[in-house]
DNA sequence: CCATCGCGTTGACTAAGATCAAAGGGGCAC
DNA sequence: GTGCCCCTTTGATCTTAGTCAACGCGATGG
């Protein structure tokens, strides 16, 4: 059993290649929120069909020029930085309804990998297209900066992690993160499947992969989670956010 | 002689509290870039006049409703996220030119308090005003998101610093950064003030300010930069970037 | 002009996570 | 179906940065 255990909604499959936002029951996890639909037609006219990639394969790479942002209709990505000195990092997990691809605008060229961690389909949205589509439709305007300021905002949230929590701390703030959209998308918020390696967690919270087995290990003896290779099973959700008190102690861990 | 060392341009006195875009001689760093005079001017007429913050006043704090992003006129900016359970993370230092602010879109409201460092004076620019007219400027609107987009690369670095880097490269990417910025306004690359205090720092590159004071002492032991309290002078330009050499050691630093 | 307080520096010790190493298990390709 | 390789786990040791503590300087305000 390996399928992420569906709950009610979103049936993942898609079903053509051609699926239209306002046929799609992403739509409000995505770029069509608060469209209506006039408003959604437009916008499906403008989304230049879908693209399916294996797992393995690059959505685009560092370097690539900026010509649309996608996305994610099923599937699993990971977004990943590399330095020329060699450092590489992981600088965000994407699922579906998420956006990829935002980093290009600025400079015209992509300036990070993204990387399909499964089978996936993304939808492909033409952002010259989009700019003007989004001059015409406030709302469609008003939605996608939202959308890029979330993006900012998350980022805030990763240097958080980063900057100010341990090891386990970094670990419990990941799983909590992912069964909240994993649940935010009808899928169980206890129990799913990791896709990416423990090498790549760690990338993204900025420890080794060995640290983050040992992590998960610890969990697993404490009783708040059961874990066995990429199956994870959240046994004591109020256990696991107690984690994230603060490392000074003031509130202390409710033993 | 604690103002910074000025090389040619930028007179950073602003005269009056209603200064242009069209007048200013930060516009090319800032929001109005790429516009014609038209566009200029229409961009002014919004600009809602500018505020002077006295040193340590908050610009906004987290939680207050959006309605403005700031572009930084003159002084110096920290942006920082506290979380309930009293964690504090430092996730930007703003100058002349940069845009504040933009976190705030995606909720309606600020998720970040934005101090000053020292007295200061921003522009206002009323959020929903500018997407009116940046629907209508397609220019502007062009730069709006490329400012947004930066902003996200901008964090993307600050996850790699953050997650991959050792306590004397994080400081030396830092001031290499700070260099860059005040070298880009018309300041000396090599000699500026420090307007934050080394807890502040520390924050912002996931570090304590015992660390970061060390990490200071030991560059100034090594002969890469003086410094004294918040007065520092870059000495070997080279050496300090070259720490920044990859932690695998394969390409050793050049001793 | 002096007292004070905040900021910065430095030292000694501790703890967390990295590193090095080895072995087991599962999934994928053939 | 089987074998191989990658992923994961776990242990022992080492390194780095954090913690705790004390002191000195300098700016600020009375």
């Amino acid at each position: 059993m390996h399928a992420n255990v569906k709950q009610n909604v979103v049936p993942l499959i898609t079903p053509g290649l051609k699926v239209a936002c306002s046929q799609c029951n992403l739509r409000e996890l995505c770029l069509p929120f608060g469209l209506d639909d006039t408003d959604m037609a437009r916008l499906d006219s403008l989304i230049g069909g879908g693209r399916k990639l294996k797992r393995g394969q690059h959505l685009y790479r560092a370097g690539d020029p900026f010509e649309s942002i996608f996305a994610v209709r099923s599937g699993f990505f990971k977004t990943d930085v590399l330095t020329e000195d060699g450092r590489d990092q992981v600088t965000g997990f994407q699922m579906a309804g998420e956006i990829l691809g935002m980093d290009g605008i600025s400079t015209e060229h992509h300036t990070c990998n993204a990387v399909a961690l499964e089978d996936s389909e993304v939808c492909l949205i033409p952002f010259t297209e989009l700019e003007v589509l989004s001059s015409e439709i406030h709302s469609l305007q008003h939605h996608l900066h939202k959308v890029m300021s979330r993006e900012i905002v998350r980022d805030h949230g990763v240097m958080m992690l980063l900057g100010t929590m341990r090891a386990e701390e970094r670990l419990a703030a990941f799983l909590l993160n992912l069964s909240q959209r994993f649940s935010a998308r009808g899928y169980s918020h206890a129990e799913f499947h990791l896709r990416m390696t423990r090498e790549e967690i760690g990338s993204y919270l900025g420890l080794k992969l060995e640290t983050v087995s040992r992590a998960f290990s610890r969990f697993q003896e404490e009783g708040l989670i059961s874990v066995q290779q990429k199956h994870v099973r959240i046994l004591d959700l109020p256990r696991l956010k107690a984690l994230l008190a603060p490392p000074d102690g003031r509130i202390a861990r409710p033993a």
